[in-house]
Parts: C-alpha cells; structure tokens; sequence
DNA sequence: GTGCTTGCAAACATTTTGCACCATA
DNA sequence: TATGGTGCAAAATGTTTGCAAGCAC
C-alpha cells in the first residue's frame, strides 16, 4: 500500500471516522490529479462512487484539513493539502493559465508574526498571486 | 454625488462600457455591505436588478478589478477592491466568524519580492489566514 | 440611430436532503 | 451489532442563455 493512502486511513481513524472504499477512490482522484479540480470534475474523476457522497466527503475532507480549497472565477478548485502535498502557495497566470507553486520560508514567517500580534492561532492559510508569467509578458 | 461613485462611473467609461442604473445599484449595494456578500446575498440586496443582470455584472466588476472574489467554503464571497476599499487581507476566526481586516506593510513586500524573484507581474494577490481568534482560544 | 444592456423565461448545472439499505469498527 | 456511510431519487439553489425591447452615448 502507498505511503500516502496509509497516511490518509490514519487520519480518518485519528478522527474517528471509517476508512471506506469510497473515500479511498476520491483520495486516489486527488492524489492523481495534476492540478487542483472542480467539485463536477471529481464527481467525473470518481464514477464509481455517487455525486452525493462526493460532495459529503469532499467536505469531510476539508474539515479534517485533507484538503484545500481556492477559487477560480466563482469557481472553487479542490487539492490534496499537507501533508499529502508539500506546503505551497499559488501563483497564476492570467493569460496562459500557467500556475507556478510557490515554497518561501521568509513569506511564513511573515505571516507568522502577523498572526502571533493578534494573538490568533492559525489552523491554515491561502496565499494566492494572479498576474503575467514572464513568457506571456512579451508575448 | 459621492466620490466613491464618481469614482466608479469613472472606471466605467474608462474602459468603455456605459454607466447605467442597474450597475450603478449593484455598486451601491457592494459600498453598503457590511461584509463581503455570496451573489445571492447581492441578488437579495438589489431588488430592482434582475438576477441575471446582476450575474452579468459582478462578472463584469471582476473584469475591471471593481471587485475582489474569496472564498467561504465552497461559496464565493464578492467585496470591493481597490480604489473603493483600503487594501487589506482577511484573518477568520473558524469559531465565532469574526473577520479580522489585515494590512501588513512587510506582507506586501515579501509578495513583491517573490513575484520579482520569477519576473511575473502581479495584477492581483489574495492572502486568507483561517483559525482561532484571542477569545474563541479561552471560550 | 446604433449597439450595448436589460428583463424575462427557460434551460442548465450544482449542491443538498431524506430515507432505506449496507459496511466498518 | 450499532453507528456511521452509501446510493438513489428528488428537491432546492445557483448560474447561464436567447431574445425582444429599452437605454446610454
């Protein structure tokens, strides 16, 4: 078994809640993906389980931190979270649709110290930058 | 004439497209909203606009940067942008709901200087800190 | 006057719900 | 075996479209 479907089954049984096949096959949609998706396109991506059992866990996902959520358009866009995925922020191109992951150490603890001055405590965050890619500037 | 609405006709016209009386409502009801709004909320709020011109519209207002989009679960909230607002980012307290309004000036340089670092040129950045606010840690 | 905008109504898509049945722990 | 999870079907929401009429420029 894949060290990530075994990371998943923890955290299902860390909260108590059990570990079904049908979470198994919209896990695997996640992990498959190669980019983040649309609610319709992991129902599509999923078509051995029903679309109301996507949506149920799709959002039992979200509560349990499995998964993130950002928009595009009205549209919001699901991917696998920590520590499914490695940590990182979005940088979008508006042209050619392009989406560059972002790491930066120096953009965390920024963040950190504007959280800590108002004595919040941060369970996630979202960073989202839109713009041109260099390409599409000269272009 | 307020000056906020002065200032909306006048991005209007810049970019050519006629100011009328249902924009002009729509607009009205974004400058007195509280909070940022779901679309139905702003349909509910500009009764005399019918929904699909509103539709039309707050796609429009995205267009032109009259807007900004979050998201709230798995629903879009819309809220004014720059010039109409301050420039900010929002801190949410998962428990109560509170939305704390952040401007960081250290933010926007580490941002400015990632999106340097990639010679991308930003039309627009988004960051949401989700969490637990001072009080709803104690409660 | 011309072309962009609107309202209306219908189509379409997305999301949620109730309930009986089934599987996991 | 008790509880929580699922599929199914229907309802509720939310969003988009075509078209004739109206308004801004």
């Amino acid at each position: 078994m894949s060290l990530d479907i075994k990371k998943f089954s923890d955290v299902l049984r860390m909260h108590k809640v059990s570990v079904t096949a049908s979470r198994m096959k919209i896990f695997e949609t996640l992990l498959q993906a190669e980019r983040p998706l649309t609610n319709s396109e992991i129902v599509k991506r999923t078509p051995t389980v029903d679309r109301a059992s996507v949506y149920r866990n799709l959002e039992l996902f979200a509560e349990l931190g499995i998964t993130e959520t950002m928009l595009r358009g009205w549209t919001p866009l699901t991917e696998l979270a920590e520590p499914f995925r490695a940590h990182h922020h979005h940088m979008t191109c508006e042209s050619c649709g392009r989406m560059i992951e972002i790491e930066d150490h120096e953009l965390e603890e920024v963040l950190g110290s504007i959280v800590a001055r108002h004595n919040f405590k941060l369970t996630k965050h979202l960073v989202e930058l839109t713009g041109l890619c260099a390409q599409c500037q000269v272009s």
